[in-house]
This record gives C-alpha cells, structure tokens and sequence, in this order.
DNA sequence: AACAGGATGTATAGCGTTTCAATATTAGTA
DNA sequence: TACTAATATTGAAACGCTATACATCCTGTT
C-alpha cells in the first residue's frame, strides 16, 4: 500500500499542492467550500502528511531536549528528570523523556531517535552492564550531537554529572559503625547494575578503616524490584536465628528499603528498636513513611538541573566546548529508621 | 551565524556531499584517511547533520508513539505508561513521554511536536480546565493524526479510555455509609483539576441515596501536592472540637491520602481507629504504605495498555476507523487504613 | 462594458540529506 | 607495464512538504 502524499490529495481534489498546504496550516485564504471539500478527500484517502517534509523547509524552530532514564516508575529518576524541566523550561525548552527500562538496545534506539528526530540533544543514564556497548555514544560524538551522561562509561569522553556511590555508602557504613552497630549487612542489588558492585565495593571499603572486619556473608544477594525484595528478605530472616540477626541493614536503595522494612513487620522485627535499616537515593516516598527512612539523599534535582545546564549550553554554542565532569555531593540523612546504640553521636 | 551543511563540509574537505553522507552513517566504503579527514572538518565546523532531512528521504522507518501526562512524579501515571509500554513493546513499537504538567500550553506544544516530529500518534491525558482549548486536538483529527484520550473532552469526538471517576467516588462514599460512618468528609483536590469537580459530585451524589443528608461543609478544599495538603489538613483540625471530627475522609487521591494521614499521625490522630482515610486510583507506594491504603483502584496498567491497543490498531490501519470509547471498572479495594463502625459488611 | 483590487488558486523553487548508477582510483597480477 | 578486480568517490535525482511570486477569478463601481 503506497503512501498518500500531498499530491493525491490535491489531484484528487483538482486542485494544485499549494492550496492543500493551505488548508492543512490552517490558512484563511481558502475558500469554505474548496476546503471542504480538500478535508473531505482528505479523510477519504487518510492522508496523514509527514511532519518531516514540513519542518524542512523552515528548519527546526522548537527547542526540545531529551532524556533517557532507566525506570520511569522509580522517582529517584522522575525527580532527576523534574530537576532537568525546571532548568530546561526556563531556557525556553521542553523536555521529552523514555525510559530505556536498563535495556541496552532501547537506550542505543533513544539515542538514535532523538539525534534524528532533531530533538537538540539528550540526557542519558547509561545502561553499563559488563561490557558495556559505547558506539551509539561515540556516534553522538560523531556527529557532534550534543549529550549529557548522567553515569561514568568507561571509554568515552563525555559530558557527565555524577555522583560518588562508593563515598556515598563508605560513609553511611562508618556511622552505623560508629554508632556501636557491629552486625551490619548490605543486601545488595541486582547484579547487572553497575550500582550493585560500586555499592557493594563502598560497604565493603568501610570495614578497613574501622576495627570491624569485612566477611563476605555480609554482602546478601537481594534484588532491586519491591516484591522480589520483599521475598528475599523473608526468606534471609527465615533461615537465621533471632541471634544471628544483623543489627544494620545497608540497603541497595530505597525501594529496596521499603520493601525490606515490610517484611521485616511482617516477620514483627522492630524498626529500629530490633534493626535498623538504611536506604539509598532519598526518594520522595521513603522521606514521608511513617518510619521515615535513614538515607543517602542524591541531590535528584541538581543532578537534572546541572545536567541540563551543560546540556544546554553545549546546543547552544556554536562551538565545541570541553567536556564538563561533574561530582556532586551526596548527604547521609540520619531519620527514624536507625538507631544509636552507643553514646557516640 | 548560518546553518552548517553537509554541503559546507564537502566543500572545506575537497569531497562531494556523497562521501560525507558515507562517512556520517559509517559505511566503510570510505578510505580512513578520507575518512578522517572528513572528520575533522565536521569538528572544526561543529557541523551537526540535520535529522529532518535525513528522514525526508528515508521515510520515516521508526515505530514510536508519545504519551502526554499530566505529571511524570505521580506514580498514577507512570503505571498508565508501563501499560502503554507493554503492549507497545509487544507490538513492536517504543514510547516516548512529556508531561503537560497541567499546563495546556504545554499540552499543545508537545502535541504539535510529535505530530510534526512523525511519531506516529499519541495518548494525551488531556489538561481541561474550565473552558477547555481544543483547536489542538482537532488540529491532530483534520490531519488525521492517531490519538487517544485518557478522558472526555466536551466538543470533540475521539477515540477515549478512562474511568467513571463519579460512580467510583459514590461506590466509596456508599460503603463508608454502610460500615456505620456518619460523619463524613471530602478532601477536594485543586479547583483548577476537572476531576475535583467530578469527585465532589460522586461523593454528594452517594448522599442522595442514602439516609444521611448532605451538607457543604463536607467538603474541604485541600489541593493534592504533598505538602499543601499536609498544611492544610493540620489546619483543618486545629479548629475542629475532637468531638467534631469527621470519622472518616474521602481523599481526592492517594498522594494526598498519604499527606492527610500524615498529618494526623503528627496530630496523634489514629487511623484507622479515630478516622478512616480512603484514597483514589490505588498507586503503589499507598499500596505498600505501613497501613495499607483503602482506596479505589483505577486499572492504570489496562488503561494504558488499552489506550496503546487503540492508538496502535488506529496507526497501522490504512483507513480511518470509527471512534472508540472504552470505560474502565474501577474497584474499591479495603485495606487497613479504613474501620467499620457497625456490623454491617 | 471595462476595470480596480481583493480573494483564490497555481507553479515552481527550494529545504539538507541519502541513494545509486557511473566514474575514477588503487592494488594486485601476469 | 598493462590490465583486471576491487575499492573509492562523484553528482544528479529523489524525498514530501512549504513559501513565494505570480496568475486568475470575482465583485462591485464607474
């Protein structure tokens, strides 16, 4: 089936291309009548024209930018993108965001589309699992398509806004541990996210600055998904004796967390009194549970808006700039769902 | 400062515009010297190969539909989007996702990009407040532009899921009667929003066929955002005798259910013992929430999923196909953050 | 009946790529 | 060296629409 073009139409109608565009943009010059009829044949031959053709000739008026996350439903990412609106909409630009599910394809057919669709440029989240695949990025560089990393990819050049993961838990450790906590644990995340190992690595890096000595059955496979979470959890506390509880669980993140802390009712352990539980990113709903969770807070909203400004800036110069690699600082927030066990603060 | 061309860049490299095509699209037709040359001009010109007319003569291959939301961080939404998403996949076809935040600018804007950016259709949870513009979506009809609705927009004939957001109130507000509540009340959402209007009818319309007599003072204007509705409600009842409080709250939707009972835990109000709180559309952090949320479960999942059915069945079509207008049952769901007073089931 | 002048409609030239047949260059071989 | 078989490169023709300049049709006036 051969595609309809303006030409059918206006053949169809008996009347030149010209008028057709006339009406299809709305134009006051066309008589009721013949524009009737033009929509008429329209609808008949279901001529959708292609925005392709229009945007060529006027070049590409709109500002819109892009944004790849990984999960559209976790608000660690939603507030990200929030952050990027914010800054984006007072530039004058509007912001589209997919999700590419942490699957590399997609992330690599995102890219793709945007740079194609001339959407001005992109904020990815990279999927770096093992070997991660880099040649969609170096084709953006290629082409000098403007992105923003919001992950490190080992490889490339690039733009980046980032945090330091591993800094980030190194921390939170050392306080349960200075806080008299002595069985800690970290349940850790999925193993195909590249989060799992520098979180796993920053738990574990902890230990060699304390007295407390590191094993390894103090690293728990758990997953990152609520019920999967959930299930593991059950299961860790089931096959244990009340005495070999932990006193600290370190968690992947906070969904991660949340789901940890329902379990743990469900099994009737306190949080804190019996366990204390630490989260990871500081997610809105993690902030407003009644037990309001400990947690590492990830500056969500600056990490979009800085990403966004470098990305911004870039689209704009008509130059080359140097890339822009940035850290941002990551807050441990001390809430209700740990606990001190000795004196010290 | 004019717009660079493949055309500049075949000049200022001693080539024809078909090698820097080649090279752009990494056919390895071309010599690497060549090659790399080419590649530096294009640095040094920070020439940035337009999409828009790559795709005119490509046609435009790629299968992705928009969504429109009206708020990226309420998890309502973003389920509605993993359902889309889903089937979508299924189908062969990716989504992108902007969010109005219900602005219809903004609404327009985005409409008009994907219409004119060849994604090939779109689900728009359409902004309608007071008298609602819709030149937009007739716009998107007179060009045959595939589109859904996720709700009624008075004047125009379109395809549209959604719920009966009235009944579903009722249904609630009936229940409560039944379970012995007698002193009921609705928190409304924003002026601005249509569902506050069709909520507020549900919940006075449930009176009507019940002994008790409806009052104007059952309703409160609260808004939905987090910490409004938090404020507010400390307000609320700190000028209310304890004996004048309600023994139970119909919220306008969960996010502000879970603000409400938080605001009552500061109060040392207890829920569900001294008030029931009852929520709306059932999203998953009310969900796993301590004291699970009673509330009225909106298919999120199947609206999107039915929606993404439409538009795609709409989209590889040849002909134009009849409206479709598809209501989805809600379900009340009673979960812990609701009591029964009297016997009655 | 002729004509000004607005309302309608037409024809054509782009827009910036990709494609592809034709041509040029190079490497390999006898 | 001459010739063939690859390998590189060229340049004109699309792609489907919009804009622009121009032609035509009316209408109502003189």
């Amino acid at each position: 089936m051969k595609k309809i073009t303006i030409e059918d139409v206006a053949k169809r109608s008996g009347v030149s291309k010209g008028t057709v565009s006339a009406v299809i943009n709305a134009k006051n010059t066309v008589k009721p009548a013949t524009r009737n009829h033009i929509l008429e044949v329209m609808k008949e031959l279901n001529f959708r024209p292609k925005g392709v053709a229009r945007n060529l000739k006027n070049g590409n008026q709109d500002k819109t930018i892009g944004i790849i996350i990984k999960d559209l439903t976790y608000p660690f990412y939603t507030a990200i993108v929030s952050g990027a609106r914010d800054y984006a909409t007072n530039k004058g630009y509007s912001v589209i965001v997919s999700s590419s599910d942490d699957n590399h394809e997609r992330e690599k057919y995102f890219s793709h589309l945007f740079s194609t669709k001339d959407i001005k440029g992109v904020i990815i989240a990279p999927v770096v699992e093992g070997a991660a695949e880099i040649e969609h990025l170096f084709r953006l560089k290629m082409i000098n398509y403007p992105f923003v990393l919001l992950e490190d990819v080992k490889g490339i050049q690039a733009n980046v806004v980032t945090i330091d993961n591993i800094k980030a838990i190194k921390r939170a450790v050392k306080y349960l541990i200075s806080t008299g906590h002595t069985k800690i644990v970290h349940f850790a995340g999925p193993s195909s996210s590249s989060h799992t190992q520098e979180r796993i690595e920053g738990f574990r890096y902890a230990f060699s600055e304390s007295p407390l000595v590191f094993h390894n059955d103090m690293i728990v496979s758990i997953g990152s998904h609520f019920d999967e979470s959930y299930v593991k959890t059950i299961e860790y506390f089931k096959e244990k004796q009340r005495s070999d509880y932990p006193t600290a669980i370190v968690c992947f993140n906070d969904l991660q967390a949340l789901a940890v802390m329902m379990a743990l009712k469900e099994l009737q352990i306190c949080v804190p009194e019996d366990i204390s539980v630490v989260g990871n990113d500081d997610i809105f709903y993690a902030k407003i549970y009644p037990i309001p969770l400990t947690t590492i807070n990830a500056p969500q909203h600056e990490i979009g808006r800085r990403a966004a400004e470098i990305l911004i800036t870039n689209i704009e110069s008509p130059s080359l700039l140097p890339n822009e690699h940035v850290i941002l600082e990551t807050e441990f927030v001390v809430r209700e769902s740990s606990r001190v066990l000795i004196g010290k603060k």
